[in-house]
RNA sequence: GCGGGAAUAGCUCAAUUGGCAGAGCAUUAGCCUUCCAAGCUAAGGGUCGCGGGUUCGACUCCCGUUUCCCGCUCCA
C-alpha cells in the first residue's frame, strides 16, 4: 500500500441519501431539472441518456409481465385529451375543485366544505395571539385548526389541468389533460371485450402520462404535477372481485420483489375504511421505506362498478357484459347481462424510477485497491439502462479496439445494449459502470488474441472469469434472461 | 399556501471586514504496453440562479423573483 496516495475527497459521504441520488442523477445523466437554463420548472424533470433507458426497461417489464405473458390483459394507448364528458362522469371535475381557504391567524390551509359548520353571523370565540377574543363568523364556518372567522377568500384549487382543443381561448371547448389512464380504459371497455373477444375476468392495460396539479410537490420525482402511470383495469364478476384483489397485491407485490427490491424495503398495506377513495371499497398500497419514510409505490384497489356505472348513466350507453351462460336469478334462465367489477393495480412509472434507483443505490467503503470506495447501483440486469461494457484493456491496440467493437455490435445486433469505452484505466471504467449500474463488463486483453477468451467482471461481487469470446453474447442474455 | 434553509465551474464545496473568483474530482489532448477510481504534462470551462437597489467598488449588504431541500398543509 502507498500511504501518500490521496484519498478522493467528494464530500458525497456526510450528505443525506436524497441529496446523493440527486446529485448521481444530474452526474450521470438519469435525471435533469427541465428547462434548467431558464432557471427552472416548478416539479418538471427531464429523463437523461440513462434515466430514459432506466424508465422504458421498467415500464418494458411492466407490459411483458403484465401483458405479453398473460392471456387475459390487453393493452391499449389511449388519448391524453379525453372528452371533457368522461372527467364529469367520473367525478374528476367537481372532485378535483375544492375551495380551499386559509387561515389568517394560525396559517392552516382546510378544505371549505370540511369546516367546521356555523351560523352565518354567529359570534364565536378564538384564541389569538394568547388573547381570547371574539369575532363574527360571516362565513359559515371557522378555522377548525383554531377556529378563528379571519379567513382568506375561497380559492378553487383546480387539480386537472385545463386547455382548450382548438386554437380559440372560450370556455366551450375547454378539455383537460387526463388525471389518471385509468378512464380511458372503462370507456373503451364494450371497444375491447368484442374486438378481442374477452370474457371476465380480463384486463385492460395502459402505460402512459398523466397531469395534476398537486398543491405541493415534493421529494424529486416522487410527487409532480406530471408523472407517467402503469395501469391495469381486471373487468370481473362482481362476486370475484375480493378474490382478484387478493391476487392482485401479491402478484404486484412480488413484481418488485422478482426485480430485486429489497423485501425489508416493501410493505402491503390496507387502506382504512375512512381513507378509501370514494369509488373504492378496499385498497391496499404497496408501499416503500424511502429515505423520507414509508410511502406510497402502488396502489391496488376495487373499484367496484362505480366508473362503468358511471359512464352508463352519464352516456345513457349500455356497458353491460352478457353471460349467455351465466344464469340469471331472476329468470332462472342462463343468459345474463351484468356490470363488471374492476380492480385496478395503479403504479406510478416515475415513482418507480426513483424506487428502484433509491433501493439500488450503495456506497462501498474503501479497499485495498479502491482507496475510495465505490458508489454501485445494483440494478437489475433486465433495468439496468446498459447492460454490458465493452472494455479494450489497452486503448493503442488497435487489434483489441477492434475486438472490441466488433463485440459490441454484436450485442446491439442482438438488442442488448452494449457500450464501448476505451478511456482511462480499466479500474476506473469498471467504477463509470458501477455508478451507472452496468450489470457486466467485458475486458479483451492480450490473451485475447491467443486463446480467444475475455474477462467477464460481474458488477455485484467484481468477480472476474474467462470465457471464450465468441460465446459472449450467449452468455450475456442468458445472464440478463435468468437473472 | 405558510415557516425555515439553500443556490458560486459538469459534481461537491471554498473565497477574511464590501476590494482582480479558487480547490478537489470530472471533462479534453498527450505520456505511461494498464484487470478495479494509479502517476505525470497541458488545456478548456464562471455574466457567482435571475432582476433591481445601495456603494468609488457587490459573490458578499437590501428588495423582489425563480428553483431545490426540510417541516407544516394538501393528497379525489
Amino acid at each position: 500500500m502507498n500511504e501518500t496516495k490521496k484519498t478522493r475527497k467528494t464530500g458525497t459521504e456526510e450528505l443525506p441519501l436524497m441529496q446523493k441520488i440527486v446529485a448521481l442523477c444530474k452526474r450521470r445523466g438519469f435525471v435533469f431539472q427541465s428547462s434548467e437554463i431558464y432557471g427552472g420548472l416548478k416539479s418538471a424533470y427531464d429523463y437523461g441518456p440513462l434515466g430514459a433507458e432506466l424508465k422504458r426497461n421498467i415500464m418494458a417489464e411492466w407490459w411483458r409481465t403484465m401483458v405479453h405473458e398473460r392471456e387475459d390483459v390487453v393493452g391499449i394507448d389511449a388519448s391524453i385529451i379525453m372528452s371533457p364528458k368522461v372527467w364529469e362522469a367520473s367525478g374528476h371535475v367537481s372532485g378535483f375543485a375544492d375551495p380551499l381557504v386559509d387561515c389568517l391567524v394560525c396559517r392552516a390551509r382546510f378544505r371549505a366544505d370540511k369546516a367546521p359548520q356555523v351560523s352565518p353571523g354567529e359570534t364565536v370565540e378564538y384564541r389569538k395571539e394568547g388573547k381570547t377574543i371574539k369575532g363574527v363568523a360571516e362565513r359559515g364556518y371557522v378555522c377548525p385548526e383554531c377556529g378563528a372567522v379571519e379567513l382568506s377568500e375561497e380559492r378553487q384549487f383546480n387539480l386537472m389541468f385545463k386547455t382548450n382543443l382548438g386554437p380559440i381561448d372560450s370556455d366551450d371547448n375547454t378539455v383537460y389533460l387526463r388525471p389518471e389512464t385509468a378512464q380511458a380504459m372503462f370507456v373503451n371497455f364494450l371497444n375491447v371485450q368484442q374486438t378481442y373477444r374477452l370474457k371476465p375476468p380480463f384486463g385492460i392495460a395502459q402505460q402512459g402520462k398523466s397531469f395534476r396539479n398537486e398543491i405541493t410537490v415534493e421529494h424529486f420525482i416522487f410527487r409532480s404535477c406530471e408523472f407517467e402511470q402503469m395501469e391495469m383495469e381486471y373487468f370481473c364478476p362482481p362476486e370475484e372481485a375480493p378474490q382478484w384483489l387478493d391476487y392482485w397485491k401479491d402478484e404486484r407485490f412480488d413484481w418488485y420483489i422478482r426485480l430485486g427490491v429489497k423485501k425489508e424495503n416493501l410493505r402491503l398495506r390496507p387502506h382504512d375504511p375512512d381513507e378509501l377513495a370514494h369509488y373504492a371499497d378496499a385498497c391496499y398500497d404497496i408501499e416503500y421505506r424511502y429515505p423520507w419514510g414509508w410511502d406510497e409505490l402502488e396502489g391496488i384497489a376495487n373499484r367496484t362498478d362505480y366508473d362503468l356505472a358511471q359512464h352508463q348513466a352519464a352516456s345513457g350507453k349500455k356497458l353491460t357484459y352478457f353471460d349467455p351462460q351465466r344464469v340469471n336469478p331472476d329468470t332462472g334462465k342462463p343468459g345474463m347481462h351484468y356490470l363488471p367489477y374492476v380492480v385496478e393495480p395503479a403504479a406510478g412509472a416515475t415513482r418507480a424510477v426513483l424506487m428502484f434507483l433509491v433501493d439500488a443505490y450503495e456506497e462501498e467503503p474503501p479497499s485495498e485497491g479502491r482507496p475510495d470506495g465505490r458508489v454501485v447501483l445494483r440494478l437489475h440486469p433486465r433495468l439496468a439502462p446498459i447492460k454490458v461494457a465493452v472494455l479494450p484493456l489497452v486503448k493503442k491496440d488497435e487489434w483489441l479496439t477492434g475486438k472490441s467493437r466488433e463485440l459490441v455490435k454484436a450485442f446491439w445486433r442482438n438488442s442488448i445494449n452494449a457500450f464501448y469505452d476505451e478511456k482511462d484505466a480499466i479500474g476506473r471504467r469498471y467504477a463509470r459502470q458501477d455508478e451507472a449500474g452496468t450489470p457486466f463488463c467485458i475486458t479483451v486483453d492480450a490473451q485475447t488474441r491467443e486463446d480467444g477468451t475475455v474477462t467477464l467482471r460481474t458488477r455485484d461481487d467484481m468477480q472476474q472469469e474467462r470465457i471464450p469470446l465468441e460465446d459472449a453474447v450467449d452468455i450475456i442474455n442468458r445472464k440478463i434472461r435468468d437473472s
